[in-house]
DNA sequence: GCCAACGTTGGC
DNA sequence: GCCAACGTTGGC
């Protein structure tokens, strides 16, 4: 059991539409970054848990747990010519974008900004405050329940 | 395989 | 809109 953290700008895809998605599932298209590729590829597992964060918006900030629902999915978008996505040297046959699929559980009871998290000492090392352009993220198990704790006070 | 040039990301 | 950091590309 692993936890995550995936990034979204939420004038493109936010919580909010997670949640109005069928059955609150989607497909995590369009990554097109081997590092972020490998971690969902080859490291992620169903019901793994992942934060939901909101970048390039008034507040950054983690708002919502999803859980992994599938794992090693094609992104569908690599293979759509009308996709800015699309991919021409991802082989249908050999896909080179394997995904996962997430399952929103709940919004978080209230946002815990970057600038909050920037502020405690616990999460220094944490990759979001460090590597903050990797699209997707391994999150430590200290680092969850800091931030879950986090957003309860 | 190196590395300069270029493009993208994302906080501010 | 700026700019630093980082990833990717492509010539050699």
């Amino acid at each position: 059991m692993h936890y995550w953290l995936f990034k979204s700008e939420p004038d493109e895809f936010s919580f909010q539409d997670l949640l109005h998605c069928d059955e609150r599932r989607t497909v995590w298209d369009g990554v097109r970054n081997y590092q972020a590729r490998n971690l969902m590829r080859d490291h992620m597992a169903v019901d793994d848990l992942a934060f939901f964060y909101h970048s390039s918006c008034k507040q950054p900030a983690i708002v919502g747990i999803c859980r992994i629902s599938a794992t090693k999915v094609p992104d569908p978008s690599a293979f759509d010519t009308s996709s800015p996505y699309f991919d021409p040297k991802s082989d249908p046959s050999n896909p080179r974008w394997l995904t996962v699929e997430v399952c929103a559980l709940e919004a978080l009871s209230r946002p815990v900004t970057l600038k909050e998290m920037r502020q405690l000492e616990a999460l220094a090392d944490m990759t979001l405050l460090n590597n903050p352009r990797l699209s997707v993220q391994p999150v430590e198990a200290s680092h969850w329940q800091c931030i879950v704790q986090r957003a309860e006070t």
